[in-house]
DNA sequence: GTTTGGCACTCAGTGCGGAGGAGTGCTAAC
DNA sequence: GTTAGCACTCCTCCGCACTGAGTGCCAAAC
């Protein structure tokens, strides 16, 4: 089950506010545009006049839920209101036969794993007409599968790891040594076979003992390897978490921007642009299971400019990383999170099955 | 020399004529506001009042140098304007030798292709004030210099090619055939044994003729190796071109947006999320040699709105592809250029020294 | 007691006109 | 050739009144 953010029961509104809420969330979704006891009238969903509807409203703001811009405006859902939205009154729309051939369409693709979480987060914007965004974290607590290493050049050799999550990385280290392509490949097969089914935080403790034993004093290639071993972790290891944000530029044809002069607009795309907060957020949700929402308030991002971001994490065994959607408050959760939940599930699926079974 | 658009020679201006161009083109550039007769008077370059500006100014115009937004507003430089300044009137300002510390500090951080050309473009937005980019085109006429196999999963092979001018590039493939890890290396030393030293082009012409050849039809290693080359050769050819591009934001807080409406400021977004545009003009300035203006109206996208194109390639033996910055045609091409200029050099020094001597 | 019509009130948005000001082109004097 | 003066243009800003959407409240109707 979907675990968005804990309230109590959804039973402290009477049906009627309930109704009046769902409803104002659904036209202002929808228009952008402040809801006037009058609209709702005409959208024919209650056999009320505006006047009631006034009434009701006015009760709906002072719990919380609704909120006036200014006097003579009609009312828009707060954080609260949306919260109460979500968790209760949404009724979550089926992705159409369309999009899931779509999504299915550009998932059986095959390409590397840069490839693959581009084209999610492509995915993920256009079909929300959001930001879309990936999120991979450090390496640092799954465990290896195998390590490979290739000679490049002189003094460099390429480390190519395959996670059992299915995640592949790779990474150029330079070394101190001259090696020839055979010792490489030497060097290589030890250290498979010391260190797989490790995670790199094990493999560096590890790394540690044996460097102490005896060993390694008298056996030369050993001792490479234990080198080359810890170039490799100490590279790895502080590897950045990985993002990739796809359709920043759409938040701005929302019409919240449409008033919004250069400036807001411009401190918006920065904060895209440098990912170092948008990953502090999103390692705060890894922590999660599940498809959950972060509405405006509830989160320091996001409370910036009043968005929200729905997320949910990929990966069957143990999950890889996140992907999540971006963009204002005002946003058709009824789509998107299902849309996010079976991308989530299409990329869990795709690597894991690129991971294919044990390699012999 | 630096090869800019070609345009006669320099003389065609009357000295006075030369002198206030050049005025108005820096107090633009640095003010973003169109420049009045009695600014110029006031900057302190001549010994004129507004009133004979104004007929130089005026003369200016009449050649199409400068031009008038409306009767009763200053005069801004044309394109043409800038091109004469940009070929003729400018003196490129040296890098301070802090920015000369900055770039050598980030360059010599080593790191994967993909961090590297990552970080230059940011580089080249963050000194530049504008929109960064790297540019590095297929690998269809770039000699290889070692191809490795590494099996990901059972059905899955890493290849990986060191290109002789340094580039590293690794993308998996899949293979009908279920190999062992030791047959995959045997086939990877195979393929270098055969195709090291030619193109990617080359490679596939001559996997057809070897197809063809008796020899395949009696060994079963070699036929496999064979099918993986192919494979391989597939899967890169059509490798899009790789692009990174930073601080598209930048352009938002430029003068010349402020009063634009979001509307047009989604669309240039727009433009630089969408790189198949950049990649087609990039490829266009990827023929000429050394340091490239376009400015304005000179190129479809730069006509759009205003903008102007700063670029070089990069790669010394042969070039690997382009560093460039764009902004609006109002941008200080006298700290631009000598910028764009040395970062890929810097860019090029990097990438050929990373790859090394030839591998044993 | 819930619903509804009526009514006064608030307030953002729009259109208009006039004042202000920046800048030019032209002409006549130096 | 250079410059001061002057009339003219046209953009920009400001204040103003007007409009219309929407509300809150009250009293009557159901």
């Amino acid at each position: 089950m979907p675990n968005y953010r804990q309230e109590s029961n959804g039973d402290e509104l009477e049906s009627r506010l309930r109704e009046v809420l769902r409803e104002v969330v659904r036209i202002y979704v929808s228009s952008g545009e402040p809801v006037s006891s009058r609209t709702l009238a005409k959208s024919g969903a209650f056999q009320l006049s505006p006047a009631s509807l006034r009434n009701v409203m006015a009760d709906l703001e002072d719990l919380g839920y609704l909120h006036q811009p200014h006097t003579s405006a009609g009312r828009v859902p707060t954080d609260r209101g949306y919260r109460f939205f979500i968790n209760h009154l949404m009724r979550s729309r089926r992705l159409t036969s369309h999009e899931r051939e779509v999504i299915d369409g550009e998932v059986a693709k095959i390409g590397e794993l840069d490839d693959v979480m581009h084209m999610t987060s492509r995915l993920l914007s256009k079909l929300s007409d959001q930001v879309g965004l990936v999120f991979m974290p450090t390496l640092r607590h799954i465990a290896m599968r195998s390590i490979d290493l290739i000679l490049v050049a002189e003094r460099r050799l390429m480390v190519v790891i395959v996670a059992t999550n299915g995640v592949v990385v790779n990474r150029v280290i330079e070394i101190d040594d001259v090696l020839t392509r055979e010792e490489a490949e030497g060097i290589g097969r030890h250290l498979s076979a010391e260190f797989v089914g490790l995670t790199l935080a094990q493999i560096r403790e590890r790394l540690v003992t044996l460097m102490r034993e005896e060993r390694a004093r008298f056996d030369r290639m050993w001792r490479r390897t234990l080198a080359v071993g810890a170039g490799a972790v100490e590279e790895l290891l502080p590897s950045e978490h990985e993002i990739w944000v796809e359709g920043a530029s759409s938040i701005l044809s929302k019409p919240e921007f449409a008033s919004a002069d250069g400036e807001a607009m411009r401190k918006v795309l920065r904060a895209f642009e440098e990912k170092e907060k948008l990953v502090q957020i999103l390692n705060h949700c890894l922590g999660e299971e599940g498809l959950q929402v972060v509405v405006g308030s509830e989160s320091p991002f996001t409370g910036s400019y009043n968005f929200a971001l729905v997320a949910t994490s990929y990966g069957m065994i143990q999950p890889a990383g996140l992907v999540a959607v971006i963009g204002p408050t005002r946003m058709e959760y009824s789509r998107v999170l299902p849309l996010v939940e079976y991308l989530g599930k299409a990329l869990g699926r795709k690597i894991e099955e690129s991971s294919g079974e044990s390699v012999p």
